[in-house]
DNA sequence: ATTCGCCTACGAATTATTTCGTAATTCACG
DNA sequence: CGTGAATTACGAAATAATTCGTAGGCGAAT
């Protein structure tokens, strides 16, 4: 029916997100632990609930409630809810140009040697791609 | 002391920047013009006043009030608010991992073999300048 | 069974952003 | 001058995000 295109979630959201991500299904006690340990300052323990209802509402987390400590997981893929932001992002900050951000990004800031043969791995990968037209799945020209 | 850490620029604070940016200094009415085009919808004449004069206090752009229209100007140059917001974003959304950031930039989309040269040449750049710790220092020969 | 602690639900205050209406001012023109 | 068009200042509504207090429920331990 109506597949709401998943909504952008908030810093707040985000931040749950990663846990959930990084950690797995997990009550609100335990997110609200790894919240309150990644920041300085404490957070409420109701302040983490109800966000965890706002998403659920959203869609963004699924709960189980079989136990009284309900259980949340993401409701949304890693990859997915980064690449979402990154088009909003680089829309609203770089007008639309991948390349500018990459450049910015690489440029202000001091990448290791390490990180430059990855991605240096990443654009031979990427231009193989480019020249070597897929078998497979090519319904782009 | 009185130097408050350049405020980050909401959504349409940004959007109002680009023109700036863009055009250069501007008055009301040029801007609101161009937010109109650009968007597909109208936008209040004094949406975009009151959102420049939140800007002024803000300091984020700055205005020429000899005549009367005001001509407005940014105040923050365009790469340095760039890098303010994507630091932010990186932190936020990619855990503080520029790599994993352009590695989902180039990845989740398609790159033109243009914009990979540029990448390329952006990357011997940085490699030459990591060998060649300080050149300017110390040219004592 | 009574109490204590943890849990959920929910309402509400606070702050920020975006939007626009209205009033007052100014300038140019007849 | 007096009228009209355009401009600025300001208040305020609408929406969203974040925060937390309080009420009520359930289960375990005494």
């Amino acid at each position: 029916m109506s597949k709401a295109p998943l909504p952008k979630p908030t810093d707040s959201e985000l931040e749950i997100l990663h846990v959930l991500w990084q950690h797995g299904p997990a009550t609100v006690r335990a997110i609200n632990d790894h919240l309150s340990q990644r920041r300085q300052a404490e957070v409420g323990y109701t302040t983490t609930l109800k966000i965890l209802q706002l998403m659920l509402e959203k869609g963004l987390v699924r709960r189980d409630d079989a136990d009284r400590s309900h259980v949340y997981r993401a409701a949304v893929r890693e990859q997915e809810t980064q690449g979402l932001l990154l088009d909003k992002f680089v829309d609203a900050t770089f007008g639309g140009s991948a390349l500018k951000l990459v450049m910015q990004a690489l440029g202000s800031r001091q990448t290791s040697a390490d990180e430059l043969a990855q991605i240096r791995r990443l654009l031979n990968d990427i231009e193989i791609q480019n020249s070597t037209p897929n078998a497979e799945d090519d319904d782009r020209a």
